[in-house]
DNA sequence: CAGCTAAGCTGAGGTATCCTCAGCTTGTCA
DNA sequence: TGACAAGCTGAGGATACCTCAGCTTAGCTG
């Protein structure tokens, strides 16, 4: 099995700088045409040929994964802080909320996710299956609470999380119904 | 306001003999490689030059909505057989079940058809529009008897469609976890 | 059945993007 | 300061998009 390639800091500084400029460019370019944005225009934004690009990142994958690592770091620490509480449905929603949140900050981010999180041997799954058991793990504490059904798996809820944030991904600003998508499976419709 | 096209039977013999074989070839393709087909594969297995492609579907999206109009109408109707029996809360969720299947039977509708939703003047608009009124029916009736909650909107319940619907598309088959998000979020995740 | 005409078909070609790789430039370290 | 590997460049082949000028033919009309 061919080692799958994760994007790391380069050694020497020029390609320090030019990977910190695709990045910082390629947020960018994401943010506005979302993951399906012109790799040769984010090479020409960030004042590089487009060969370098692939250098640093050989996939668009691998280029979208990076633009995102910090914000899935960020989300586990943010279970930890949250973990302390003493509300252990409230932290789970409220994780679940700054998940979703971060899943679509861009169109197509939750498709690509979605991937490495099925696909072993991509480039950020190990990051993906971190940011997993620290769901797990406020889902357990919640269901060790008994506050939430105990035959809810792990898997239900990262689903859950998924279409909540494909929802948010692909609806107009005015009408966000992730949200309401997760009340919902909170609460339940049935009468 | 330039009128949106809406692909309709051409006239003549060759025409809709032409219409057809592009129509067959697009759904094939579709469900093999998803809604991003090469078209130029879909004129080639058509047997048709790809300049007779775009005359008959300006634009992928028409095309796409082409190869599931027939599926629209049928939910359309199914909605209308339903709503015949006399349990409206197994109606609306077998009608769910359904249309759930129908708007993930390839990759990258869903994507698609909440286009159409959103943007008015969309080739398949009016279609979609009449399903949803179909849909908002079952809902309807399902609340009169008391077995839904009456806060329930329409956008609400197809917000749950579309988001179960990607969930679909987008796992493997083994991994299908649409059917449990719809019954938690009838049932509910909270005790 | 011949002739006309518009509906319909064709496919070359301009544009955009992808991704690779052979050769050049330059940071780094001794 | 010299050597060399890390890194950069950008031309170019491949693929797909979509258009349009010119050709073909279905179907009508007398």
């Amino acid at each position: 099995m061919p080692h799958p390639h994760i994007a790391r800091r380069p050694k020497r500084a020029d390609g320090q700088r030019n990977y910190d400029a695709i990045l910082g460019a390629a947020r960018r370019a994401f943010e506005r045409d979302g993951s399906e944005a012109s790799l040769e225009d984010v090479a020409a934004s960030a004042g590089v040929a487009i060969g370098t690009l692939y250098r640093h990142f050989p996939s668009r994958a691998s280029l979208v994964e990076a633009t995102t690592r910090d914000g899935l770091v960020l989300l586990v620490t943010r279970a930890e802080e949250l973990s302390a509480g003493d509300d252990p449905l409230a932290a789970l929603t409220a994780w679940m909320d700054d998940a979703v949140r971060h899943f679509s900050t861009f169109r197509g981010l939750v498709g690509i996710l979605t991937q490495s999180w099925y696909d072993e041997g991509t480039p950020s799954h190990t990051m993906c299956d971190a940011m997993h058991d620290s769901g797990a793990e406020l889902l357990r504490a919640a269901q060790a609470a008994g506050r939430v059904r105990a035959d809810l798996t792990p898997e239900e809820l990262f689903d859950l999380l998924l279409a909540a944030a494909w929802l948010r991904e692909n609806a107009t600003p005015d009408r966000d119904g992730s949200a309401r998508l997760l009340t919902h499976a909170l609460e339940g419709i049935v009468l």
